[in-house]
DNA sequence: GTTGAAATCGTTTGGAC
DNA sequence: GTCCAAACGATTTCAAC
């Protein structure tokens, strides 16, 4: 990618609603060139889209966990993210290599409420789980350096 | 908080590039009201930011991993994030329950920048990592269900 | 691929209910 | 707290380089 691409890139990640004026100043092109040059970026799937930060806690989602899962039965089909992607709880689904098959990274309000998740967890995917809750949250989704 | 604010949330969530006329419509309210409503989420720190969802392969960041650590000694100060938040590679960094003190969530370039990161991570930390690395992604960053 | 200008549309403010 | 209307600023398009 091209060094005025990542400088939009990187802008954009720090604060998606930067307006396209702004933008232009910044990385030193005129509106209508910036304003080009996103909609090729988002064509491109580059950037895959724009979303808020919330405050998981004020929206009363308090509760933060990670899941790692593995097959019950190893012989079955590994189909676990299409089985548990209809659950709005499961932020992120990571497949990663080691012990376990998939991490996903889980929003819940209450520990009860994270008990219901792990049990349908558990039966619509066929899986065993290690969950870690969060206890608290330095930082999260920085803007990458590009 | 009401319900009128958690459409807005989960609307601003959802696509956080949504004009205020849009948004307004979508929630039944005039432009200017949805406007002083999205002022106060943003003031109150509910709407913490916005941000581009970006590719990261695209952008040449195609590695990604969950490194996991602990205090090499558990007696000395436990001030791991401040320690590595000056690291960019590192996106996330959650405290958690459990064996592990802390997991990031980390994002370079090739095994052989993750290996250097990880280094760093243990010298400037003083701590001992268990790394996973992230084969592939299903879904990542979905908007909450509020 | 970039520019500048023009038309359109959205944002933002202030006052009234 | 919500709404309407007016002034302002940004977005988007287009022709030209």
């Amino acid at each position: 990618m091209e060094e005025t691409d990542q400088a939009i890139v990187a802008a954009l990640a720090k604060d998606g609603r930067l307006s396209y004026t702004d933008l232009a100043a910044q990385v030193g092109l005129s509106v209508s060139a910036v304003h080009q040059r996103v909609r090729r970026l988002e064509q491109r799937g580059i950037i895959a889209g724009y979303g808020a930060r919330v405050n998981f806690e004020a929206i009363g989602l308090p509760l933060t966990a990670f899941v790692a899962i593995r097959p019950f039965d190893p012989a079955q089909p590994d189909d676990a993210p299409e089985k548990l992607a209809h659950l709005p709880e499961i932020e992120s689904c990571y497949s990663v290599a080691g012990e376990d098959f998939y991490i996903l990274l889980v929003r819940v309000a209450s520990p009860s409420d994270l008990e219901r998740l792990l049990a349908e967890i558990r039966t619509k995917a066929n899986v065993t789980h290690r969950t870690t809750v969060v206890l608290s949250t330095p930082f999260e989704q920085r803007p990458p350096r590009i």
